[in-house]
DNA sequence: TCCGTTAGTTTGTCCAAGACAATTGGGCTA
DNA sequence: TAGCCCAATTGTCTTGGACAAACTAACGGA
């Protein structure tokens, strides 16, 4: 089966025998690409303007990026999500790069739920699944969905985050956690019953073909099937023109976006200006996630929801602007 | 929160005031390079060699790809995909690619389940979440979960992909259908009782970073976890070292691996080569998929598994392996 | 002091044409 | 039919230049 030419399919180059690992694991300049998210015309040019990185060559002159290097990327990649430039960064030294890590600023947690934060981060370091996911579901009886979703959920999310960038985590264990909560999630979301009667919103979920990341759709899912919304979720990575026929053809009144702070900033405000125009106007957008750009600018038919929390408040205001004007089908 | 090192970050460059929708629907070739999943490079070779595609310019000289080329590039794609060479296909007027198409051989399908999977395809047609999910559960329950994954989601998964290499099916019905069928697995997983005892295998599924679809990943855990295995997925698209480590840390027995056809063989190769490098030499690599490379040419230390429902075999097979060698812990 | 405008700098993507290594296909021979 | 080799095919990488969008900072006016 074909099944999605949504994907991207970068083909890598690997000449000769396999050097990415045979020549003491000095990455070609595609291997670079896809580790670090820097495209191969960022790392040409860095190396071109700044001087770094600067790898050895193989015999046809291609580039053969040290593992130091690579490392050191991806220093440069987390201090640029957190707002650093390029220009600065880049030609320094490890040292000072270290530095500016270790001087990030810690993000503010709500006193009466750290310590439940650190008791989650401790099972994820230690990889017990088993614990992690009955201590989620417990949490979920205990704690209400709504109240899981934005008191616990949201936090840990941005709490996990932290510890990857501050090299406290590795990737699978971040990978572990998210699926983890994702089965926790979509568990909680199968028991909800379908909305009745015929005043409930009906809301499309997925993300922009950029945006892999699926937890805060399932997330916000959650939320908007407890107001009553009538859900359909695509899962994440869908294309804007499909994105538009899907919405049609279920005749979505909300099309629910999930961003995350991989994003540029550019594809997300390309992307959903697109979307407004390709939408019918009675359809309207809501934003959410961990992007900055989202809350910097209003953006025409957008509705950018910096906390998760603020999903069933909306609810409310959408259901009431439009019993107020009526039936308009 | 940073949220993943291991996804594409590709930064499109939009020129102007949004030429993707202003400009009556003409595509900048980083849009035509995700909704193609062919490179830029190669997008410029092939207007190099061929003559196709020829896009218009703006103003800076940059390329912008008129519609019916962006469809065009779309059929040549499905093309490549089932086996069809560029130098054959790129130059084809539409007419006769078309034809091409319509030439493909449809898969033979076992006679007694075609009904029950047009039945299917009439409900993904038809965008009917709820029915859909209702029969898929009942199926679960009628079926039961061996035979529903390996006698229905699989061939189902075939026709879906078909359907949709012929033009009948949007990309949104697609991933309507995968959303689903998750939510279906994921609910039948979670009713599994996890392994008692020592002997259980201990696997570890994910995929390679290329590689995002999940599908193939919540039915091979499916039917592993009812072998009695000790199953642990990271989930899809994750980075080759990082699959390493937590091969070691998890101390799997089996790393298994999930591939589409939108693979390139050559990233399949690379990717399966340097991970049996990575990986202690006791850690079994099974990879399955509808990835016609895998059972082209036999690798080292990698099991490829052409049908689904070969998984039980190869657990027991696995076992009676262990119990002869003896306790090697 | 604060705000808006302008000029300058930074930054990522795109272009061109050439090169090369790995694979594939076809033709030849045993 | 099976095996082998040569030639054609094909995707990725190379260089250096260019430019548009975004960001910074300085300036001037209220």
């Amino acid at each position: 089966m074909g099944f999605g030419c949504q994907f991207f399919a970068l083909k890598a180059r690997f000449p000769m025998h396999d050097p990415e690992i045979a020549l003491a694991q000095r990455l070609p300049i595609a291997a670079v690409e896809r580790d670090t998210g820097l495209s191969k015309d960022t790392l040409r040019v860095w190396e071109r303007r700044y001087g770094f990185p600067c790898p050895e060559r193989d015999g046809a002159g291609d580039r053969l990026y040290p593992p130091e290097q690579v490392a050191r990327l991806h220093t440069i990649r987390r201090l640029m999500d957190a707002g650093h430039r390029p220009g600065r960064i880049v030609a320094l030294a490890p040292e000072a790069l270290q530095a500016l890590v270790d001087a990030a600023p810690a993000a503010p947690v709500a006193a009466d739920s750290a310590p439940m934060l650190d008791n989650y981060l401790v099972l994820i370091g230690q990889h017990d699944v088993h614990t992690l996911r009955r201590a989620l579901g417990q949490d979920v009886l205990r704690l209400g969905l709504v109240a899981f979703v934005t008191q616990l959920v949201a936090p840990l999310n941005t709490a996990v985050g932290e510890a990857w960038m501050q090299g406290r985590f590795q990737i699978f264990e971040e990978h572990l956690y998210t699926e983890c909560l994702t089965g926790v999630l979509r568990h909680a979301i199968a028991g909800i019953a379908p909305p009745q009667g015929r005043g409930a919103p009906r809301v499309l979920l997925t993300t922009v073909p950029q945006e892999p990341h699926g937890l805060g759709l399932l997330m916000a899912e959650a939320l908007l099937a407890l107001e009553g919304c009538h859900c359909l979720s695509l899962g994440p990575q869908t294309p804007l023109a499909d994105i538009a026929r899907a919405a049609q053809v279920h005749d979505a009144d909300i099309v629910a976006l999930s961003f995350t702070a991989v994003q540029s900033p550019h594809t997300v405000v390309a992307a959903l200006r697109a979307l407004h125009r390709q939408l019918p106007l009675r359809t309207a957008i809501w934003a959410g996630g961990q992007c900055p750009v989202l809350y910097q600018r209003p953006m025409p038919g957008v509705l950018a929801l910096p906390a998760i929390d603020a999903l069933p408040a909306e609810v409310a205001r959408w259901r009431s602007a439009t019993a107020l004007a009526g039936v308009d089908a």
